[in-house]
DNA sequence: TATGAATGAGGTTTCATTCAT
DNA sequence: GATGAATGAAACCTCATTCAT
């Protein structure tokens, strides 16, 4: 019967999961959240204390999560190479911008900060997004000049990068009225981690040229 | 002559433009934007029926001016080459997604859309969104196969093409926290209009090459 | 041209009529008035003062003409005998009460005062609704006992006739969705005037045998 | 054991009931009520939804408390003579329309909506006054010429009955300055109820009598 | 005489939070 | 641990009225 009390609290933190991550924080309601997890309004502010520090620990719960689940090294050594650790990194990109469970939850909270920062934002970008570009950062010196890049070609190319991932965590209602059809669901994940690793890499080539060409003469 | 009027109308819409597009439509209050207008609360009623109302007029206004001030073609004829129509393009898409003043909300407005949906969506998607996708997808098709290119194909690499304009987009703090010094701003977008187009142009020659490549075997 | 002004007052007049009459005091909004009459919703205030001032220039309007259009004597003079003269009272009153335009208006009004009395009322009464009430009064001491009859029982019984006529004024909605087809119209103010004058007549017959046998014995 | 909850709900309803009742929908504010039961605005919202909700429920309980403590069979067996049903059903209508407290709710709103229907109108004919209609229309039947009576002419009597009683659940202010000292309250309703009774019995005697006559010429 | 603009008050509703039990 | 009740602030909207022109 001990149970009860930690059962509750993870119920509340599913339920704020699947809310804060549709709807942002501010469309959100602590109402809407206690109703989807049969619970009591006041509960939140008891295992919480109030909405904004349910908000961090549901960001903290969808980090550890996803870097669990869905890590961005796919599970590939360090030795692995380059090309085989990008395709590996978008693919977890794609699994977690298209999934819908909790796996989607990190992604879809990262568009909504996007959106509308709250002042949880410096802490997540710090502890969560970060890391994430820098282990992009590492692959890409690799695929262009070594350690010796620019560091702001590494940043153009990652956003290249990530601009193509985090654009398919986009909410489904504009991709679908967008797309019709033709809209994307988890299964395409691989085709499209496929589709993004060999574009980029076209354009990693392109640019790794440019610098080496200019370099030399 | 007189300052009223149609100057307050005025006033409000801008003031509008400003906060829905900084903090989406249900963060906005109407007593903030008529505060940042010196106008009263009820004028918003008065002028434009109700907040939807004057989100809508906000959206039509972003739609027109970029339209007019940043179009995608960038002034170039259709007998450009597509190399060049793509590049304006994508320059185009960067002002307006890097701007602070009237050129940047619809960019910023369609950011918040992606994140929080609201009614006005479908005819947002429809009016103002479609037709520039379209306008890319068009010159793809010239830069893979032609017309015959499969469909899925063209709309992969357009999301990987405004993708990678649309993550510059994001709100300036979330930008602003992860890149610290590299963050962009309007003057960048020349510097990276080239890199999005060359990286692109990079990853389309790849993609072809995989079509036709496999065709012609 | 100096008739723009009269005419636009008395369309804002006649708008008023319709608007208060069917809506009552309190729904009924200045702007609705004025949108009915395509007039500039400051022109009340210029021609009428206020709301409240408006409501009474409706109901003098509505009295005057009732008592001009549809009077309660029916044109009938006073040698008529009384039977006839109840009759045409009837018959005044349910052309009132159920007609839809001008002649309408006044009973409306009545009902909409006897739910949710306004400031009005009491001049209302005292000038418009009492001299009535008196003029049925007066017919029903000849069919009962003459002057000798006891007041009591002459409001009692006038209230039996007026109830009778004013239910009819209840607002449409209610009447058709209670009696569904069978629902009454102005084109049924003649059959209704003689059913309500003949069940009347029953009535006083027996009322009077009451007070005259009383008397008698 | 506590005074609140329930309690609050019931004070709320009781308030309710006093103010609808006597101002109709529009006029009354939520504040108002709340304030007459000692309760802050936002327990209307907490306790019925909206203020449409509260207004439902205030018809309910009006409803079933009238059905309860002033039926209009009046307590008599179906056995009972047409005339006694009349009677005692004339005498449960004025009792309801001449009372004051929560026996008076009922015929208050009606008046309320015959002059102002709410959305809730359909509803309310449906379930409250047509079962009173038919009530009344089957003593009348009896009364007349057996289940062979003309509908429209059962329909014409109800009216003549339902009017005279109704017109007295006219709000007291109207009835008072037009009546003065002889205005009647709840004591009255014996009387009154013999005199509808004894007036409406002469009325549909003639009635009958023309049909009855007709018929056998 | 007429108009559009502007204002302030008041009404309904929502919501995060707190409290007593 | 958990609940229902209660509160106050804030948001949106409506509306009568006033003002300058």
């Amino acid at each position: 019967m001990t149970d009860t009390g930690k059962d509750t609290r993870q119920r509340l933190l599913k339920s704020a999961c699947l809310v804060f991550s549709e709807k942002g924080y501010h469309r959100s309601t602590i109402g809407a959240i206690c109703q989807k997890a049969g619970a009591n309004v006041a509960l939140v502010n008891y295992y919480f204390g109030d909405k904004a520090s349910l908000y961090d620990a549901v960001w903290r719960h969808a980090f550890e999560y996803v870097s669990r689940e869905c890590p961005l090294d796919g599970g590939l050594s360090e030795e692995a190479s380059a090309e085989a650790r990008l395709h590996a990194a978008v693919h977890a990109m794609l699994r977690r911008a298209l999934s819908s469970g909790d796996t989607g939850t990190f992604a879809r909270l990262m568009v909504q900060e996007m959106a509308c920062p709250t002042l949880t934002l410096a802490s997540i970008v710090d502890e969560a997004i970060r890391p994430q570009a820098d282990h992009i950062g590492g692959i890409l010196r690799e695929l262009l000049a070594g350690d010796d890049t620019d560091p702001g070609v590494v940043t153009e190319c990652m956003l290249s990068i990530m601009g193509q991932c985090l654009i398919l965590a986009a909410n489904r209602p504009v991709r679908s009225r967008l797309l019709g059809d033709r809209d994307f669901s988890a299964e395409d994940a691989d085709r499209l981690a496929d589709h993004i690793t060999r574009f980029s890499l076209g354009g990693l080539h392109v640019v790794r040229e440019a610098i080496t060409g200019g370099r030399r003469q």
